[in-house]
DNA sequence: TATATTTGTGTTGCAAACACACAAAGACAA
DNA sequence: TTGTCTTTGTGTGTTTGCAACACAAATATA
C-alpha cells in the first residue's frame, strides 16, 4: 500500500517598473516560524492537476494568470516535506500585474509580490522549485512570445525592450531589437499616444495572438537572440 | 485523507538501421487482452522517482540508458488508469540499441521494440506520453546533442546525418552538416577506418563529452537548423 | 579498365544579424 | 522664444553565417 501525497504548486511571475516579481503567501510551519512559500497545497481525489493549482491560486492569492505550464514535479529529495512523504507537481505562470493590483505587504491573506532579487529562504525545497522557473523563464522568453503575458494588452515598446533586459540581464541595441519584433508582423499598431515624463511622446502596441496562430501554423518559429 | 497513486513511466528510443524505436512491454490488463505499454509502475514510499524509474527498467527490461530526463507528468485525465487515480511522471530516455541487443519478439519477458511508425494502442494514456517523448526528442534534437546518446560511441558520419533526417523527417545537406558539426569542434577524429558497401571507407568519429562540456560553460549554444 | 557508390573538401551568393548615426517630437528651463 | 535634454522612431553600411552548389578521392564490382 502506496502512501504518498500528491501536491502542487505555483511559480508566478509578475513584472513592474522594470522588476521581475514572484507571488509568494505566507505559511505556519510547524509552531512558531512563519516562513514564505510559493502557492499550493494537495490534490484532491477527484481534481485534474491543474485544475488543482487555479484552485489554490483562487483560494489563496485570488489572482488570474496569463499563461500557465507544467514546469517540473519534485519527488527526488524524500523530505522535501518532513512531515510526509510528498511530490509535488510544479506549474510556471505568467501574469499581468498592472491588472491585479496585489498590495503588497498589507494583503490579509498574506500574499506578497517578491522582487525575485530580495527572495528570502522558503518552506520546503521552495527555493529550488523557483530556481527552476527562472531558469524556464530565461529560456521561454528567447524561443516563445511569452514576454508578452507579463505585460499589458498594449504597452510602449521600451517596456517590451525592458522587460527582456532585466529578464534576461543583459544590454539590447534597442534599435535592431524593434526592427526584428516588427519585422515579426504579429505586433499591432495602435493610434494611442502616450505621453513620457520626458522625450517623445510613444504609440502603444499590442501582441496580435490571431496573427501569431496563423505563422506558427505555418512553420514559423520565434526566436529572440542578441549578443 | 488523500488516495492518489503515484508512478513513473519510461519512453526509451533507440536508433538502428535507419529507423527510430521505442521500448514497449506487454503486461495483461484486467483479464483477457494483453496490452502492450511503456515500461513503468508505482513508486515506493521509500524511494527517489528517479530511481524508481531506473529500477522498473532494471526489473522490466534490463537496459540501462545513456540520457535520461524527467519528460511531463500525466495527471489531468482522471481516468487514465480505470482502475485508480493514479498520476504518472514520465520519463524520456535514449539508448545506444547496439550495445543492448534485446531480441524482438523472442524476449522472456516480453520486451520489444517497436519500430515508432508500427506502435499498437497501447494500455492506459501511453500514446498520448510516447507522441509527447516524441515531440520532446524531435525538439531537442536541434539544440542539444544528445544524438550521439543514441549511437556507439564511435560513429560514421553518415550514420549521425542520417539519424537526423529519420528523426525530424526530412533533407540534409549532406556537406553542409558535415562542415557544421566539425566546426563545432567537439568531435574526435579517430583513426579508425571502416569499408563501406560500396564506395569509399569512412572514418569513425567520436563525441567529446569534456570538449562539449567545456564550450556549454563558456556560453556556446548548440543548434542544428537546417531548411 | 571502366562504372557505380560513398566519403571528404571547397567555393560562391545571399540574407540576416550587428554596429552604428541621425532625425522627430515633446518637456523644461533660461 | 530659444536652446538643451530626453526618448521615440527610421535608416545605412559591414560582417557573419547559412544555403546551394561542384568536384576530387577511395573503394567494390562488372
Amino acid at each position: 500500500m502506496q502512501n504518498i501525497k500528491v501536491a502542487v504548486d505555483a511559480v508566478v511571475f509578475g513584472y513592474k517598473a522594470k522588476v521581475l516579481h514572484v507571488l509568494l503567501i505566507q505559511q505556519k510551519f510547524g509552531s512558531n516560524e512563519p516562513y514564505w512559500a510559493l502557492p499550493g497545497g494537495l490534490v484532491k481525489d477527484d481534481e485534474a492537476l491543474s485544475d488543482a493549482v487555479k484552485r489554490e491560486l483562487r483560494e489563496e492569492t485570488n489572482v488570474t494568470v496569463n499563461y500557465m505550464e507544467q514546469l517540473y514535479t519534485f519527488g527526488d529529495n524524500l523530505n522535501r516535506d518532513p512531515r510526509n512523504r510528498v511530490v509535488s507537481v510544479a506549474y510556471f505562470a505568467l501574469i499581468d500585474s498592472s491588472k491585479t493590483d496585489i498590495k503588497a505587504d498589507t494583503d490579509a491573506d498574506n500574499v506578497k509580490w517578491y522582487n525575485i532579487e530580495d527572495v528570502p529562504a522558503l518552506a520546503f525545497d521552495h527555493n529550488i522549485i523557483l530556481d527552476t522557473a527562472v531558469k524556464r523563464l530565461k529560456a521561454k522568453l528567447i524561443y516563445q512570445p511569452i514576454g508578452f503575458d507579463l505585460l499589458p494588452q498594449e504597452f510602449l515598446f521600451s517596456d517590451l525592450e525592458n522587460l527582456y533586459c532585466t529578464i534576461l540581464g543583459r544590454e539590447i541595441d534597442r534599435r535592431n531589437f524593434r526592427k526584428k519584433i516588427i519585422g515579426f508582423d504579429f505586433i499591432d499598431e495602435t493610434d494611442k499616444i502616450v505621453a513620457q515624463k520626458a522625450g517623445r511622446p510613444a504609440k502603444l502596441f499590442r501582441f496580435n495572438k490571431q496573427k501569431y496562430s496563423k505563422l506558427e501554423e505555418e512553420g514559423f518559429h520565434f526566436e529572440i537572440k542578441f549578443a
